[in-house]
DNA sequence: GTGGTCTAGACCACC
DNA sequence: GTGGTCTAGACCACT
């Protein structure tokens, strides 16, 4: 899986990463109990430092998503993943909300931002790298 | 026009302001031409620092949605806000993919997402203050 | 004489009238022992207030463009105008500087912006209001 | 890269310090990817506070000089310069114009006016520290 | 009174 | 170590 970071982005380096894989997870790319690379092999591979990448492991481990053994090193999940909570919902829902506010602001149409989702959707079933 | 801020939040305070101001333009609580409080007055309001204030609007008028105005403060811009440029599109959806990403692997459906969003568009059409 | 003000600028008002006037002295429209409109019909004209017209005239009358007598009222200096001093030379100097050295930055060639001062100057013979 | 600034004059800190840079950039000796001093550092060399050196950097980055590279740290953009845009061609007329009309105010011939436009390019590039 | 600028000093997240 | 954010308090120019 191919994995693009932006230096210059206002997100820290270990959400983009932690996000990355959630996509690969979304997509089917990695599917439950597969293995990911060591956190020393992906630090050199992204040109990261190894405290990044743990620090990504981490937070994924924490919410569910992956899990960490002493042994058998890094694998998603194979226990399934985190539900739909309440809380989830709280943070979703605050997190559309600038979004949805801005592309009102400047005219968008409901329909128009709805099929933005929908493309996103079919990208992340579809599975493909594709943008 | 209420405003509450969460000075908990890992979201910036002059970035829930600039947001916040945002989602009153798109409920029509502010419009075109309506002046704002001034720095000083806010801060006081919202017992935050000049500065912060000072931060959101400067952000604001780069942005497009406000003027600051020799003669009649700081005012929504009566000229029209921001169009949808190709640059805020990809923005937005970059910004859409990794909520999407992760609810896709809570195993939220695409209908339940897009139920959100609808919500979220009507709450910004009614225009009332409710959450 | 149209005067144009733009209170979003940077500049400050006074120093917009200053310019402006200056400026059409340059182009012709207004000669030396012209007179020039009261504070309080000029302050009322542009909406704006009598102190800011006072500030542009007191500023002319100390760089020498004009002359404020207190029953004949304001007029272009009859006696001629500033020369060019070493201070004059210096000041411009660096004030060009750092626009020559943002164009050189972006790439515009040297008569490119020769060009440029030369449509200035003509626009400054020819004298019209043309932009 | 030699910085020197003018604490009296009406041109505020930060916009000294970016005009200063950009000349650096002009001259060529800044070049792509070198790398800036850091927000303390630089702010300790020129005893100035170090927000004030932050504002000329955000600035500088938001009109494409520079980068702010979670890495790297400040560096001039790799990627080029911003080009000569409609915007930008406005601007330095209207920067132009008043040094122009004032000049000629002053009796100064256009040829006059262009030599000391001509010294400042060649300035530029020759590179030298000369003044 | 306004916004604009600057200082000094602090805490934080990130790398 | 870096930049990002926030505070408190100050002065200034402008309107």
């Amino acid at each position: 899986m191919i994995m693009t970071l932006d230096f210059q982005s206002d997100f820290p380096i270990y959400k983009q990463i932690r996000n990355q894989i959630i996509e690969g997870i979304a997509k089917g790319l990695l599917k439950p109990g597969d293995p990911l690379p060591s956190v020393r092999m992906l630090a050199q591979d992204l040109s990261v430092n190894m405290h990044t990448i743990n620090k990504a492991y981490q937070l994924l481990k924490q919410e569910g998503f992956i899990q960490i053994h002493r042994q058998r090193g890094v694998v998603i999940n194979p226990d399934g993943f985190p539900k739909i909570t309440d809380d989830y919902l709280a943070i979703l829902q605050e997190s559309l909300r600038p979004l949805i506010g801005e592309s009102v602001c400047r005219g968008m149409k409901e329909e128009a931002f709805l099929d933005r989702c929908r493309k996103l959707f079919q990208q992340m079933e579809k599975g493909g790298e594709g943008q």
